[in-house]
DNA sequence: ATAATTCCTCAACTTAAGTTGAGGTCAAGC
DNA sequence: GCTTGACCTCAACTTAAGTTGAGGAATTAT
């Protein structure tokens, strides 16, 4: 099928749709997230489908995880064709997965916190959360997520 | 008490002890995380309960907490005397209140993806996930927690 | 007394995920 | 056909939590 002029979306109207700003969108344009086409006159022309694509950065990023984790997922969509609801739907499914992986470890930490708690012992080597085993190991060089709080 | 010089560390033997770099330790004495003296020469003199105050802030960094996190937390000890046991408990004991409701809110989260999942609508209005409520006023300037994975 | 550590300050650099602003161009409405 | 608003690039700035390095001083060990 061919592209008409209104299947292309200007910038600010894909900001519009997706709720991301303008600046964070051409941030990931040139991280190499999305690309668009460009007009006569050197404005981005987006697709339609690139609004899923964008919305499921913005969704993948509440969700905590970082550029780099979105890239290597938008790595496994098919290229050449539009992505399917299949698709969308593959790569939910894995987030999914992370998710319950990550509520884990913060159960688990949550539990060592505990017992901390009762014996006083922050300074100890014998500590569990002092002398961690596992989660210890992303100090350094390891991928980092972030959520957003409000903690008042 | 008066205390001797055995009483007094070098950066060096609290990075030991606690598990931190030389560096972080100034770090943190520059955020006014930690106050140690000074000897004759100028090289920092921390106190045997200095450990303890450092270790704290290491936990809560691997719990997920920023610095400021950790500064309102540390300002909740009694200025004056050394804290006790007893005080840093009742510092874990909120911070595990805190660990409690990010799980919840992950649970939350990942509740929503399983329902834009079933309905493939990234980018449709109408998206629990694409649409959030309270969650997303962490955009903008809310504050943010870090914690470290490996996703390999 | 001297060599080897450890320590000091200060400035610059790092990563992630953008935002902000300057200076200039394009497109749309009237 | 002009004005307004949307868009362009590029560089610099932002925050958090540090690290790295230069250049020098203090402490410790022999």
């Amino acid at each position: 099928m061919k592209l008409s002029a209104r299947d292309l979306l200007a910038i600010g109207q894909v900001a519009a749709r997706t709720g991301l700003s303008v600046s964070a969108i051409r941030f990931y344009e040139e991280a190499g997230l999305v690309a668009p086409m460009r007009n006569n006159g050197g404005q981005r022309r987006f697709l339609r489908a690139d609004n899923r694509r964008l919305s499921f950065i913005r969704i993948a990023q509440q969700l905590g995880f970082t550029l780099e984790d979105v890239r290597a997922q938008l790595a496994a969509l098919p290229n050449g064709r539009t992505p399917t609801k299949a698709d969308w739907t593959r790569l939910s499914t894995a987030m999914r997965g992370v998710l319950d992986e990550r509520i884990v470890r913060m159960e688990r930490l949550r539990d060592r916190l505990d017992g901390c708690i009762g014996c006083g012992c922050l300074s100890l080597k014998s500590c569990a959360i002092y002398n961690p085993d596992d989660e210890a190991r992303a100090r350094g060089s390891g991928a980092r997520w972030v959520l957003g709080e409000r903690n008042g």
